[in-house]
DNA sequence: TTGTAGGCGTTATCAG
DNA sequence: CTGATAACGCCTACAA
């Protein structure tokens, strides 16, 4: 079924049942009627791939996700739900695209092609390929994380380092003195990922700045991990009272082995940190943690690339939130010796 | 950039790179190094629209999945992984579509006008809208899960009732008498959600069949509500020591309610269910359940809509998993009177 | 207010 | 083995 056959039924040209279509040009009420009668009738809708091959656009930007092979976190999971929402909110479509590295045939295939009008990437790296990548290709592209040279990219973050920084004053405040960062994995961390990064970076700035005993250990992102962490921790380092984490999908291992410790929180130890509201909620006692705003990041995100695949050419903003840290149950006075 | 410049500059014709690029006609190795040489200087890629326009198909499928602004379970996201995984695999891209009902700007502009080649389609109920709009299309289309009436479609899902059944007898073997089903919340099963009936419908049957004693429940796709579930069920059927779910959200909840109330499981009360894996390795302890073998789902759905794709007048396939039911530590015989 | 015609970038048919 | 050319379906200047 095409604009011709439409055409044809209704007794008018091609370009009437265009216009009648878009509204470009006025049409007599009486012709539109009948044209949008055979319309109908046939159930007629325009060929996407004429449209965009003429139009020159897509309607449809494209969404870099981690390979699917990984269990996406709930934080990750909450950008792409955002994105989502947020691009058919614009009436785009959204192009999802799985794949870690530079050579990955599904992203090249998203970006190459004019498959789509710009990019959002997720997972940032401080070095980033994809990034340098998506730099030559002239492609508009936001990214909810940033690299360590963020300059003349489009970006939206979490500001990690003051956050955690924050968290440590807090505790430090309650009266800690040994206060340890359960950061993401080690992979992640050896991998140059920002947030990882930027939490030790928050942390070791503000223990440093307070004279306190800071411990930094990696931890896998799921439940089983947290709990050999937190085992580890108390083994290593007894005289540690509160922690600090960004792993939000250690909550529930990390909860386990204090309990099986017989470890009281607040009153044995305190915990806070950076996380997705819900895994805050979750935890007993709920967490004093920032909420990670996935919903606003992802539709910030895609805010931007609207922008930038309106005008190219502008000056690159960004985005770095520092959303408040709800003050829950998880944090109180350090015990005493 | 586009093929006709690549031909100028290689000084041969568009056929000729054409050719040269898609292999389908010999073309001298040495002219096909002069062209090879000038895209990659240029780093051409064939416009997307261009080629779905001409070729008459997108090599891009629709994924549709439930509005973002509810948080997919566990279990919905491992399809729509593997779904993303199969089809990259396939050199396959993935468009998104997060609605519900019928008349879905976002659905409607995925399934007509030709955006995709075929449609998956997940959170079927069982009486579908989506699957009869489909149908009036004429677009290839796999489900996961099935409707009432799946005559002629093309689906893939798991045999709730047979799996309930099975831990239904499980436990009534092990010398339960008074089982509880925990099922999916009482909108799902209000709108029509296919395993949220058919887990009820095999509970029932086995229940009957083995004169037990059945108690039913509906609970949301939360650890909070699994907690007041079970709460509620041990007071008003104090008579119930065992319970079957479907539930996998609601597990945390399970596990910390019973706790609190000092159940130990499985010597004073057992529990077995359908979950994803990681939900039942996660319980404490591990929950026996049957795994539901979302990868395996979402690898078959993208197969079965590439045949159809391919042979569109072919007879529908379908596929009922019916996986192991994986005996872990969570059931035991009965406890005495 | 409506119709005609050309071109977007590819692929495939038909000649050479 | 290679080149010219005609579609694919749509949009939009230009002409009426």
């Amino acid at each position: 079924m095409n604009i011709g056959e439409i055409a044809r039924r209704a007794g008018v040209s091609r370009s009437t049942v265009s216009y009648a279509l878009t509204g470009k040009r006025p049409v007599t009420e009486q012709t539109k009627q009948r044209i949008q009668a055979v319309i109908d009738e046939l159930d007629y809708r325009p060929n996407a791939a004429a449209r965009a091959l003429k139009e020159g656009r897509t309607r449809t930007i494209g969404l870099v996700i981690p390979p699917a092979s990984l269990r996406l976190t709930d934080m990750q999971l909450g950008f792409v739900a955002s994105v989502v929402e947020a691009a058919a909110h614009a009436d785009l479509d959204v192009l999802l695209s799985p794949s870690g590295g530079d050579h990955d045939r599904s992203f090249e295939r998203v970006i190459s092609g004019r498959r789509v009008d710009g990019v959002i990437l997720m997972e940032i790296r401080l070095e980033d390929d994809r990034v340098t990548r998506l730099q030559r290709t002239g492609l508009p592209f936001v990214t909810i994380g940033h690299t360590a040279n963020p300059h003349g990219t489009c970006w939206v973050d979490v500001d990690y380092a003051t956050l955690i920084s924050r968290c440590v004053y807090h505790l430090a405040d309650l009266g800690h003195r040994g206060i340890a960062l359960i950061n993401r994995s080690a992979e992640l961390v050896a991998a140059g990922y920002g947030p990882a990064h930027r939490a030790l970076e928050g942390f070791t700035g503000a223990i440093t700045r307070r004279g306190l005993d800071g411990v930094t250990l990696t931890c896998a992102d799921d439940a089983a991990a947290g709990e050999t962490c937190i085992e580890r921790l108390r083994e290593d380092h007894p005289e540690v009272t509160a922690a600090v984490t960004v792993n939000e999908a250690a909550l529930p291992g990390i909860q386990r082995a204090l309990e099986r410790a017989n470890v009281t929180v607040p009153r044995d130890f305190s915990i806070a940190g950076v996380a997705a509201r819900h895994w805050a909620e979750d935890f007993r006692p709920q967490l004093t943690a920032a909420d990670v705003p996935t919903f606003e990041m992802g539709a910030s995100a895609v805010e931007l690339l609207l922008e930038r695949i309106a005008a190219p050419e502008t000056p690159a903003h960004h985005l770095l939130l520092t959303p408040p840290i709800s003050l829950r149950a998880s944090t109180g006075p350090a015990p005493a010796r």
